[in-house]
DNA sequence: ACTTACTGAATGAATGTTCAACAAATGATG
DNA sequence: CATCATTTGTTGAACATTCATTCAGTAAGT
Protein backbone atom coordinates (compact mmCIF):
# COMPACT_ATOMS: atom_id res chain seq x y z
CA UNK A 1 0.00 0.00 0.00
CA UNK A 2 2.41 2.36 1.03
CA UNK A 3 4.73 0.68 -1.50
CA UNK A 4 4.66 -0.93 -4.16
CA UNK A 5 3.95 -4.79 -4.06
CA UNK A 6 6.24 -7.33 -5.80
CA UNK A 7 6.68 -10.81 -5.40
CA UNK A 8 9.46 -12.42 -2.82
CA UNK A 9 10.53 -15.94 -3.51
CA UNK A 10 13.18 -17.86 -1.56
CA UNK A 11 15.75 -16.36 -3.26
CA UNK A 12 15.02 -12.68 -1.90
CA UNK A 13 14.48 -14.77 1.68
CA UNK A 14 17.97 -15.59 1.14
CA UNK A 15 19.10 -12.28 0.08
CA UNK A 16 17.47 -11.17 2.94
CA UNK A 17 18.85 -12.87 5.05
CA UNK A 18 22.48 -12.31 4.22
CA UNK A 19 21.98 -8.49 4.10
CA UNK A 20 19.32 -8.02 7.22
CA UNK A 21 20.59 -4.49 7.56
CA UNK A 22 19.93 -3.06 4.09
CA UNK A 23 17.24 -0.59 4.11
CA UNK A 24 15.91 -2.09 0.84
CA UNK A 25 12.39 -0.54 0.81
CA UNK A 26 11.17 -2.33 -2.22
CA UNK A 27 10.99 -5.89 -1.96
CA UNK A 28 10.90 -5.96 2.28
CA UNK A 29 7.58 -5.50 2.44
CA UNK A 30 6.34 -8.29 0.19
CA UNK A 31 5.36 -11.13 1.36
CA UNK A 32 6.97 -13.79 3.48
CA UNK A 33 10.18 -14.52 5.14
CA UNK A 34 11.45 -16.98 6.89
CA UNK A 35 10.80 -16.60 10.99
CA UNK A 36 14.45 -15.98 11.76
CA UNK A 37 14.76 -13.14 9.19
CA UNK A 38 12.03 -10.97 9.92
CA UNK A 39 13.19 -11.49 13.51
CA UNK A 40 16.54 -10.90 12.91
CA UNK A 41 15.37 -7.61 10.58
CA UNK A 42 12.97 -6.14 13.54
CA UNK A 43 15.97 -6.63 16.35
CA UNK A 44 18.15 -4.24 13.60
CA UNK A 45 16.00 -2.15 13.24
CA UNK A 46 15.89 -2.01 17.32
CA UNK A 47 19.64 -1.10 17.48
CA UNK A 48 18.93 1.15 15.09
CA UNK A 49 15.88 2.82 17.07
CA UNK A 50 18.08 2.66 20.29
CA UNK A 51 21.01 4.64 18.58
CA UNK A 52 18.96 7.53 17.00
CA UNK A 53 16.22 8.31 19.58
CA UNK A 54 17.86 6.37 22.57
CA UNK A 55 15.75 3.92 25.40
CA UNK A 56 13.01 5.96 26.28
CA UNK A 57 11.94 7.10 22.90
CA UNK A 58 12.29 3.93 21.19
CA UNK A 59 8.37 2.88 20.06
CA UNK A 60 6.71 -0.43 18.59
CA UNK A 61 5.49 1.93 15.57
CA UNK A 62 9.59 3.44 14.82
CA UNK A 63 10.52 0.01 14.67
CA UNK A 64 7.94 -1.48 12.46
CA UNK A 65 8.62 1.40 10.48
CA UNK A 66 11.92 1.10 10.42
CA UNK A 67 11.69 -2.06 8.88
CA UNK A 68 9.29 -1.37 6.56
CA UNK A 69 6.43 -3.20 8.21
CA UNK A 70 3.18 -2.69 9.74
CA UNK A 71 2.26 -1.53 12.95
CA UNK A 72 1.75 -4.92 14.65
CA UNK A 73 4.43 -7.06 13.22
CA UNK A 74 6.51 -6.93 16.41
CA UNK A 75 3.95 -8.43 18.52
CA UNK A 76 3.25 -11.24 16.49
CA UNK A 77 7.41 -12.18 16.19
CA UNK A 78 8.29 -11.02 19.68
CA UNK A 79 5.21 -11.28 22.65
CA UNK A 80 5.92 -7.71 23.24
CA UNK A 81 7.70 -4.59 23.44
CA UNK A 82 9.72 -5.96 26.73
CA UNK A 83 10.47 -9.10 25.06
CA UNK A 84 12.04 -7.65 21.72
CA UNK A 85 14.21 -5.08 23.38
CA UNK A 86 15.87 -8.56 26.06
CA UNK A 87 15.88 -10.00 22.10
CA UNK A 88 18.13 -7.50 21.40
CA UNK A 89 20.18 -7.07 23.89
CA UNK A 90 20.72 -10.57 23.96
CA UNK A 91 21.40 -10.17 20.15
CA UNK A 92 23.99 -7.85 20.76
CA UNK A 93 25.29 -9.60 23.69
CA UNK A 94 25.92 -12.86 21.66
CA UNK A 95 27.80 -11.03 18.93
CA UNK A 96 29.86 -9.11 21.20
CA UNK A 97 30.80 -12.31 23.20
CA UNK A 98 31.73 -14.60 19.92
CA UNK A 99 33.49 -11.81 18.93
CA UNK A 100 36.02 -11.84 21.38
CA UNK A 101 36.55 -15.87 21.93
CA UNK A 102 37.24 -15.24 18.15
CA UNK A 103 39.71 -12.85 18.88
CA UNK A 104 41.05 -15.18 22.15
CA UNK A 105 41.30 -17.74 20.14
CA UNK A 106 42.96 -16.57 16.64
CA UNK A 107 45.53 -15.29 18.92
CA UNK A 108 47.52 -18.04 19.83
CA UNK A 109 48.93 -19.32 23.14
CA UNK A 110 51.01 -17.12 24.67
CA UNK A 111 49.45 -14.91 27.40
CA UNK A 112 50.55 -11.37 25.58
CA UNK A 113 49.29 -12.05 22.69
CA UNK A 114 46.16 -12.54 24.07
CA UNK A 115 45.57 -10.17 26.09
CA UNK A 116 46.68 -7.77 22.94
CA UNK A 117 44.03 -9.64 20.86
CA UNK A 118 41.39 -8.80 23.55
CA UNK A 119 41.98 -5.63 23.54
CA UNK A 120 41.91 -4.77 20.01
CA UNK A 121 39.11 -6.72 19.50
CA UNK A 122 37.06 -4.25 21.84
CA UNK A 123 38.02 -1.64 19.08
CA UNK A 124 36.98 -3.41 16.08
CA UNK A 125 34.82 -1.47 13.50
CA UNK A 126 32.09 -4.49 13.75
CA UNK A 127 32.00 -3.87 17.40
CA UNK A 128 32.76 -0.38 18.29
CA UNK A 129 30.85 1.76 16.10
CA UNK A 130 28.41 4.69 16.79
CA UNK A 131 24.65 2.82 15.91
CA UNK A 132 25.94 -0.14 18.05
CA UNK A 133 27.63 1.43 21.56
CA UNK A 134 24.72 3.82 21.23
CA UNK A 135 22.42 1.01 21.85
CA UNK A 136 24.87 -0.36 24.65
CA UNK A 137 24.72 2.59 26.18
CA UNK A 138 20.76 2.87 25.47
CA UNK A 139 20.67 -0.37 27.71
CA UNK A 140 23.13 0.65 30.05
CA UNK A 141 20.98 3.39 32.05
CA UNK A 142 18.15 1.49 32.44
CA UNK A 143 20.16 -1.61 33.47
CA UNK A 144 20.35 -0.84 36.95
CA UNK A 145 16.41 -0.90 37.08
CA UNK A 146 15.91 -3.69 35.58
CA UNK A 147 16.78 -7.04 36.77
CA UNK A 148 16.45 -8.87 33.68
CA UNK A 149 18.94 -6.26 31.56
CA UNK A 150 21.61 -6.67 34.30
CA UNK A 151 22.91 -10.19 33.90
CA UNK A 152 22.98 -9.18 29.86
CA UNK A 153 24.28 -5.84 30.34
CA UNK A 154 27.77 -6.19 31.16
CA UNK A 155 29.18 -7.51 27.96
CA UNK A 156 32.37 -8.10 29.53
CA UNK A 157 30.79 -10.43 32.35
CA UNK A 158 32.25 -12.67 35.08
CA UNK A 159 33.47 -15.08 32.30
CA UNK A 160 35.65 -12.47 30.58
CA UNK A 161 36.74 -10.69 33.64
CA UNK A 162 38.16 -14.22 34.50
CA UNK A 163 40.44 -14.42 31.76
CA UNK A 164 41.62 -11.23 32.49
CA UNK A 165 42.93 -12.10 35.27
CA UNK A 166 43.85 -15.44 34.44
CA UNK A 167 46.42 -13.54 31.74
CA UNK A 168 47.44 -10.89 33.90
CA UNK A 169 48.84 -13.67 36.44
CA UNK A 170 50.83 -14.86 33.60
CA UNK A 171 52.04 -12.20 32.64
CA UNK A 172 52.66 -11.25 36.08
CA UNK A 173 54.67 -14.30 36.33
CA UNK A 174 56.67 -14.38 33.83
CA UNK A 175 57.03 -10.38 33.82
CA UNK A 176 58.35 -10.40 37.53
CA UNK A 177 55.47 -7.69 38.19
CA UNK A 178 54.64 -6.49 41.42
CA UNK A 179 50.58 -5.66 40.84
CA UNK A 180 47.72 -7.95 42.11
CA UNK A 181 46.32 -9.40 38.95
CA UNK A 182 43.00 -8.68 40.02
CA UNK A 183 43.35 -5.17 41.01
CA UNK A 184 44.93 -4.65 37.42
CA UNK A 185 42.50 -6.76 35.48
CA UNK A 186 40.00 -4.84 36.74
CA UNK A 187 41.78 -1.33 36.46
CA UNK A 188 41.87 -2.53 32.51
CA UNK A 189 38.67 -3.98 32.03
CA UNK A 190 37.20 -0.88 33.45
CA UNK A 191 39.08 1.46 30.98
CA UNK A 192 37.95 -0.12 28.16
CA UNK A 193 34.28 0.51 29.06
CA UNK A 194 35.28 3.94 29.78
CA UNK A 195 37.11 4.36 26.67
CA UNK A 196 33.54 2.81 25.21
CA UNK A 197 31.53 5.18 26.83
CA UNK A 198 33.73 8.74 25.82
CA UNK A 199 33.35 7.24 21.83
CA UNK A 200 30.05 7.06 22.38
CA UNK A 201 29.71 10.16 23.74
CA UNK A 202 30.84 11.33 20.66
CA UNK A 203 33.01 14.17 22.21
CA UNK A 204 35.19 14.84 19.30
CA UNK A 205 38.61 14.43 20.87
CA UNK A 206 38.33 10.63 21.15
CA UNK A 207 38.28 8.06 18.01
CA UNK A 208 38.68 4.41 17.81
CA UNK A 209 42.03 5.14 17.33
CA UNK A 210 43.16 7.14 20.06
CA UNK A 211 41.01 4.80 22.22
CA UNK A 212 43.01 2.04 20.95
CA UNK A 213 46.40 4.05 21.28
CA UNK A 214 45.52 4.59 25.21
CA UNK A 215 44.65 1.36 25.28
CA UNK A 216 48.16 0.10 24.53
CA UNK A 217 49.91 2.68 26.31
CA UNK A 218 48.34 1.32 29.24
CA UNK A 219 49.39 -1.83 28.51
CA UNK A 220 52.90 -0.53 27.76
CA UNK A 221 52.95 0.93 31.14
CA UNK A 222 51.87 -2.08 33.33
CA UNK A 223 53.21 -4.95 31.83
CA UNK A 224 56.42 -3.08 30.07
CA UNK A 225 58.39 -6.07 29.76
CA UNK A 226 55.49 -7.80 27.01
CA UNK A 227 54.90 -4.53 25.11
CA UNK A 228 57.53 -2.46 24.98
CA UNK A 229 57.31 1.14 24.62
CA UNK A 230 57.42 2.75 21.30
CA UNK A 231 55.81 4.07 18.44
CA UNK A 232 53.16 1.86 17.64
CA UNK A 233 50.79 4.49 15.95
CA UNK A 234 50.85 7.42 13.40
CA UNK A 235 49.68 11.24 13.39
CA UNK B 1 18.95 30.75 36.62
CA UNK B 2 19.51 27.27 37.06
CA UNK B 3 22.80 27.61 38.87
CA UNK B 4 21.35 30.24 40.99
CA UNK B 5 18.70 27.21 41.91
CA UNK B 6 21.39 25.14 43.34
CA UNK B 7 23.34 28.06 45.14
CA UNK B 8 20.81 29.11 47.75
CA UNK B 9 21.52 29.37 51.37
CA UNK B 10 18.34 30.10 53.51
CA UNK B 11 18.68 28.30 57.25
CA UNK B 12 15.08 26.39 55.94
CA UNK B 13 17.19 25.26 52.24
CA UNK B 14 19.88 23.96 54.27
CA UNK B 15 17.76 21.90 56.39
CA UNK B 16 15.99 20.44 53.44
CA UNK B 17 19.22 19.87 51.66
CA UNK B 18 20.65 17.63 54.51
CA UNK B 19 17.25 15.37 54.70
CA UNK B 20 15.80 15.60 51.13
CA UNK B 21 14.87 11.81 50.87
CA UNK B 22 12.99 12.49 53.97
CA UNK B 23 9.42 10.91 53.95
CA UNK B 24 7.91 13.79 56.48
CA UNK B 25 4.84 13.60 55.29
CA UNK B 26 3.74 15.70 58.24
CA UNK B 27 4.75 19.15 57.44
CA UNK B 28 6.08 18.95 53.78
CA UNK B 29 2.91 18.99 52.37
CA UNK B 30 1.42 21.90 54.77
CA UNK B 31 1.70 25.26 52.79
CA UNK B 32 4.64 27.41 52.22
CA UNK B 33 8.15 27.01 51.70
CA UNK B 34 10.72 29.25 49.90
CA UNK B 35 10.65 28.62 45.87
CA UNK B 36 14.51 27.63 46.48
CA UNK B 37 13.56 24.66 48.80
CA UNK B 38 10.97 23.10 46.64
CA UNK B 39 12.97 22.79 43.62
CA UNK B 40 15.97 21.61 45.53
CA UNK B 41 13.26 18.84 47.22
CA UNK B 42 11.78 18.31 43.60
CA UNK B 43 15.21 17.79 42.14
CA UNK B 44 16.36 15.38 44.94
CA UNK B 45 12.94 13.34 44.66
CA UNK B 46 13.79 13.30 40.91
CA UNK B 47 17.13 11.83 41.53
CA UNK B 48 15.68 9.02 43.71
CA UNK B 49 13.01 8.06 41.24
CA UNK B 50 15.81 8.17 38.44
CA UNK B 51 17.83 5.80 40.68
CA UNK B 52 15.14 3.93 41.44
CA UNK B 53 13.13 3.25 38.20
CA UNK B 54 15.05 4.70 35.47
CA UNK B 55 15.29 7.28 32.71
CA UNK B 56 11.73 5.64 31.01
CA UNK B 57 10.25 4.92 33.93
CA UNK B 58 10.70 8.18 35.85
CA UNK B 59 7.07 10.12 35.54
CA UNK B 60 6.08 13.23 37.11
CA UNK B 61 3.38 11.46 39.56
CA UNK B 62 6.66 9.79 40.41
CA UNK B 63 8.51 12.62 41.49
CA UNK B 64 5.80 14.71 43.03
CA UNK B 65 4.56 11.29 45.54
CA UNK B 66 8.28 11.29 46.34
CA UNK B 67 8.09 14.78 47.32
CA UNK B 68 5.01 14.55 49.05
CA UNK B 69 3.71 17.24 47.04
CA UNK B 70 0.61 17.18 44.44
CA UNK B 71 0.59 16.10 41.24
CA UNK B 72 0.90 19.98 39.29
CA UNK B 73 3.57 20.88 41.39
CA UNK B 74 6.31 20.12 38.69
CA UNK B 75 5.13 21.80 36.18
CA UNK B 76 4.71 24.64 38.60
CA UNK B 77 7.84 25.41 39.32
CA UNK B 78 9.24 24.23 35.89
CA UNK B 79 7.79 24.33 33.06
CA UNK B 80 7.86 20.91 31.95
CA UNK B 81 9.17 17.41 32.61
CA UNK B 82 11.91 17.91 30.16
CA UNK B 83 13.19 21.33 32.21
CA UNK B 84 12.84 19.30 35.59
CA UNK B 85 15.51 16.28 33.74
CA UNK B 86 17.31 19.08 32.61
CA UNK B 87 17.93 21.22 35.93
CA UNK B 88 18.57 17.56 37.75
CA UNK B 89 21.08 17.07 35.83
CA UNK B 90 22.54 20.78 35.78
CA UNK B 91 22.34 20.46 39.57
CA UNK B 92 24.37 17.01 39.62
CA UNK B 93 27.06 18.54 37.41
CA UNK B 94 27.27 21.24 39.93
CA UNK B 95 27.68 19.48 42.66
CA UNK B 96 31.02 16.97 40.67
CA UNK B 97 32.46 19.87 39.46
CA UNK B 98 32.88 22.03 42.79
CA UNK B 99 33.68 18.61 44.36
CA UNK B 100 36.60 18.24 42.57
CA UNK B 101 37.47 21.74 42.31
CA UNK B 102 37.73 21.51 45.99
CA UNK B 103 39.81 18.75 46.02
CA UNK B 104 42.26 19.89 43.97
CA UNK B 105 41.92 23.54 45.64
CA UNK B 106 43.34 21.32 48.98
CA UNK B 107 45.80 19.41 47.66
CA UNK B 108 48.64 22.30 47.74
CA UNK B 109 50.90 22.90 45.07
CA UNK B 110 52.36 19.36 43.94
CA UNK B 111 51.05 17.94 40.65
CA UNK B 112 51.38 14.43 42.00
CA UNK B 113 49.43 15.01 45.56
CA UNK B 114 46.74 16.85 43.02
CA UNK B 115 46.72 14.04 40.47
CA UNK B 116 46.28 12.01 43.30
CA UNK B 117 43.55 13.83 45.11
CA UNK B 118 41.34 14.10 41.79
CA UNK B 119 41.20 10.36 41.67
CA UNK B 120 40.57 9.98 45.39
CA UNK B 121 37.45 12.80 44.95
CA UNK B 122 35.95 10.56 42.46
CA UNK B 123 35.42 8.01 45.04
CA UNK B 124 34.38 9.84 47.63
CA UNK B 125 30.48 8.87 49.30
CA UNK B 126 29.21 12.07 49.02
CA UNK B 127 29.67 11.45 45.10
CA UNK B 128 29.89 8.17 44.50
CA UNK B 129 26.90 6.12 45.66
CA UNK B 130 24.42 4.22 44.34
CA UNK B 131 21.74 6.65 44.39
CA UNK B 132 23.64 9.56 41.99
CA UNK B 133 25.90 6.75 40.57
CA UNK B 134 22.74 5.26 39.23
CA UNK B 135 21.62 8.76 37.85
CA UNK B 136 23.88 9.59 36.30
CA UNK B 137 23.78 6.38 34.37
CA UNK B 138 20.24 7.23 33.29
CA UNK B 139 21.46 10.62 31.84
CA UNK B 140 24.31 9.17 29.80
CA UNK B 141 21.94 6.33 28.30
CA UNK B 142 19.89 9.40 26.58
CA UNK B 143 22.70 11.80 25.90
CA UNK B 144 23.39 10.78 22.95
CA UNK B 145 20.54 11.74 21.48
CA UNK B 146 19.45 14.48 23.58
CA UNK B 147 22.20 18.05 22.52
CA UNK B 148 20.53 19.17 25.69
CA UNK B 149 21.98 16.74 28.31
CA UNK B 150 25.34 16.00 25.38
CA UNK B 151 27.09 19.32 27.00
CA UNK B 152 26.31 18.58 30.76
CA UNK B 153 26.51 14.67 30.62
CA UNK B 154 29.99 13.90 30.45
CA UNK B 155 30.70 15.11 33.89
CA UNK B 156 34.47 15.21 33.12
CA UNK B 157 34.32 17.99 30.42
CA UNK B 158 37.08 19.61 28.49
CA UNK B 159 38.25 21.96 31.67
CA UNK B 160 38.67 18.52 33.64
CA UNK B 161 40.11 16.45 30.98
CA UNK B 162 42.81 19.53 30.23
CA UNK B 163 43.73 19.78 34.02
CA UNK B 164 44.31 16.06 33.58
CA UNK B 165 46.76 16.44 30.51
CA UNK B 166 48.33 19.48 32.31
CA UNK B 167 48.90 17.61 35.25
CA UNK B 168 50.36 14.44 33.29
CA UNK B 169 52.71 16.69 31.12
CA UNK B 170 54.07 17.79 35.19
CA UNK B 171 54.39 14.25 36.10
CA UNK B 172 56.39 13.30 32.95
CA UNK B 173 58.69 15.80 33.53
CA UNK B 174 59.29 15.66 36.68
CA UNK B 175 59.84 12.22 36.89
CA UNK B 176 61.36 11.50 33.02
CA UNK B 177 58.52 9.19 32.04
CA UNK B 178 58.04 8.67 27.95
CA UNK B 179 54.44 8.74 27.60
CA UNK B 180 52.22 11.16 25.76
CA UNK B 181 50.49 13.32 28.21
CA UNK B 182 47.34 13.50 26.22
CA UNK B 183 46.87 9.77 26.04
CA UNK B 184 48.18 8.94 29.16
CA UNK B 185 45.31 11.46 30.47
CA UNK B 186 42.74 9.91 28.27
CA UNK B 187 43.60 6.12 29.78
CA UNK B 188 43.53 7.65 33.46
CA UNK B 189 40.12 9.59 32.90
CA UNK B 190 38.56 6.22 30.81
CA UNK B 191 39.54 4.59 33.73
CA UNK B 192 37.73 6.58 36.28
CA UNK B 193 34.57 6.83 34.27
CA UNK B 194 34.46 2.94 33.68
CA UNK B 195 35.25 2.27 37.25
CA UNK B 196 31.58 3.97 37.96
CA UNK B 197 30.18 2.47 35.66
CA UNK B 198 31.13 -0.93 37.35
CA UNK B 199 30.28 0.43 40.61
CA UNK B 200 26.50 1.20 39.46
CA UNK B 201 25.85 -1.69 37.44
CA UNK B 202 26.46 -3.67 41.04
CA UNK B 203 28.59 -6.43 40.26
CA UNK B 204 29.21 -7.49 43.94
CA UNK B 205 32.54 -7.89 42.86
CA UNK B 206 33.40 -4.18 42.75
CA UNK B 207 33.17 -2.01 45.77
CA UNK B 208 34.34 1.92 46.71
CA UNK B 209 37.37 0.59 47.86
CA UNK B 210 38.65 -2.01 45.25
CA UNK B 211 37.51 1.08 42.75
CA UNK B 212 39.69 2.73 44.40
CA UNK B 213 42.38 0.52 44.71
CA UNK B 214 42.90 -0.18 40.99
CA UNK B 215 42.58 3.63 40.37
CA UNK B 216 45.71 3.74 42.69
CA UNK B 217 47.34 0.90 40.89
CA UNK B 218 47.39 2.61 37.79
CA UNK B 219 49.06 5.97 39.14
CA UNK B 220 51.41 3.31 40.49
CA UNK B 221 52.22 1.61 37.26
CA UNK B 222 52.20 4.51 35.26
CA UNK B 223 54.16 6.65 37.45
CA UNK B 224 56.29 4.81 39.43
CA UNK B 225 58.77 7.42 40.61
CA UNK B 226 55.72 9.71 42.30
CA UNK B 227 53.50 6.59 43.39
CA UNK B 228 55.82 4.44 44.84
CA UNK B 229 53.66 1.03 44.67
CA UNK B 230 53.23 -0.17 48.00
CA UNK B 231 49.88 -1.06 50.48
CA UNK B 232 47.62 1.32 48.74
CA UNK B 233 45.56 2.83 51.60
CA UNK B 234 42.29 5.05 51.69
CA UNK B 235 41.83 8.48 52.66
C1' DA C 1 -6.98 42.65 49.98
C1' DC C 2 -3.63 40.89 47.38
C1' DT C 3 -0.08 37.91 45.99
C1' DT C 4 2.04 33.57 45.90
C1' DA C 5 2.19 28.65 46.49
C1' DC C 6 -0.29 24.72 45.81
C1' DT C 7 -4.01 21.22 44.66
C1' DG C 8 -6.23 17.61 42.00
C1' DA C 9 -9.54 16.56 38.62
C1' DA C 10 -10.04 17.04 33.63
C1' DT C 11 -7.96 16.70 29.13
C1' DG C 12 -5.69 15.12 25.29
C1' DA C 13 -1.89 13.05 23.15
C1' DA C 14 1.10 9.09 22.69
C1' DT C 15 1.73 4.39 22.59
C1' DG C 16 1.59 -0.87 23.56
C1' DT C 17 -1.56 -4.46 22.64
C1' DT C 18 -5.34 -6.95 20.53
C1' DC C 19 -7.82 -8.84 16.83
C1' DA C 20 -10.67 -9.64 12.86
C1' DA C 21 -9.80 -9.70 8.20
C1' DC C 22 -6.65 -10.76 4.52
C1' DA C 23 -2.95 -12.72 1.64
C1' DA C 24 0.66 -15.85 0.56
C1' DA C 25 2.64 -20.25 0.94
C1' DT C 26 1.88 -25.07 1.53
C1' DG C 27 -0.65 -29.25 1.41
C1' DA C 28 -4.46 -32.16 0.00
C1' DT C 29 -7.49 -34.03 -3.35
C1' DG C 30 -9.41 -35.46 -7.56
C1' DC D 1 -2.17 -30.13 -12.94
C1' DA D 2 -6.03 -27.47 -11.26
C1' DT D 3 -8.75 -26.61 -7.37
C1' DC D 4 -9.74 -26.24 -2.79
C1' DA D 5 -8.30 -26.24 2.28
C1' DT D 6 -5.23 -25.15 5.89
C1' DT D 7 -1.62 -23.01 7.93
C1' DT D 8 1.23 -19.18 8.51
C1' DG D 9 2.62 -14.45 8.01
C1' DT D 10 0.88 -9.74 7.84
C1' DT D 11 -2.01 -5.73 8.14
C1' DG D 12 -4.20 -1.67 10.15
C1' DA D 13 -7.81 0.02 12.76
C1' DA D 14 -9.82 -0.13 17.39
C1' DC D 15 -8.94 -0.23 22.22
C1' DA D 16 -7.10 0.62 26.73
C1' DT D 17 -3.76 2.65 29.41
C1' DT D 18 -0.45 5.67 30.89
C1' DC D 19 1.15 10.12 31.49
C1' DA D 20 2.38 15.18 30.83
C1' DT D 21 -0.01 19.25 30.91
C1' DT D 22 -3.64 22.54 31.99
C1' DC D 23 -6.40 25.28 34.87
C1' DA D 24 -10.00 26.75 37.85
C1' DG D 25 -10.20 26.82 42.51
C1' DT D 26 -8.23 27.16 47.29
C1' DA D 27 -5.43 28.31 51.10
C1' DA D 28 -1.37 30.41 53.21
C1' DG D 29 1.44 34.29 53.77
C1' DT D 30 1.86 39.37 53.79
Amino acid sequence: MLETVTRMKTANAREALLEPARKADSEKRGRKASKEVRQLQLIEATIDSLARRGYSETTMADVADGAGLSRGIVNFHFESKEKLLVATLQHMYDEYSAHWRNALQRAGDEPANQLHALVCADFDRSICNKRKLAAWCAFWGEAKSRPTYQALSSARDAVYQTIFIDLCASLKQSGGYAYEPQVMALALSAMLEGLWLRLMMGTEDTTRETALQAANEFLSVAFPKHYPLKAAVKP
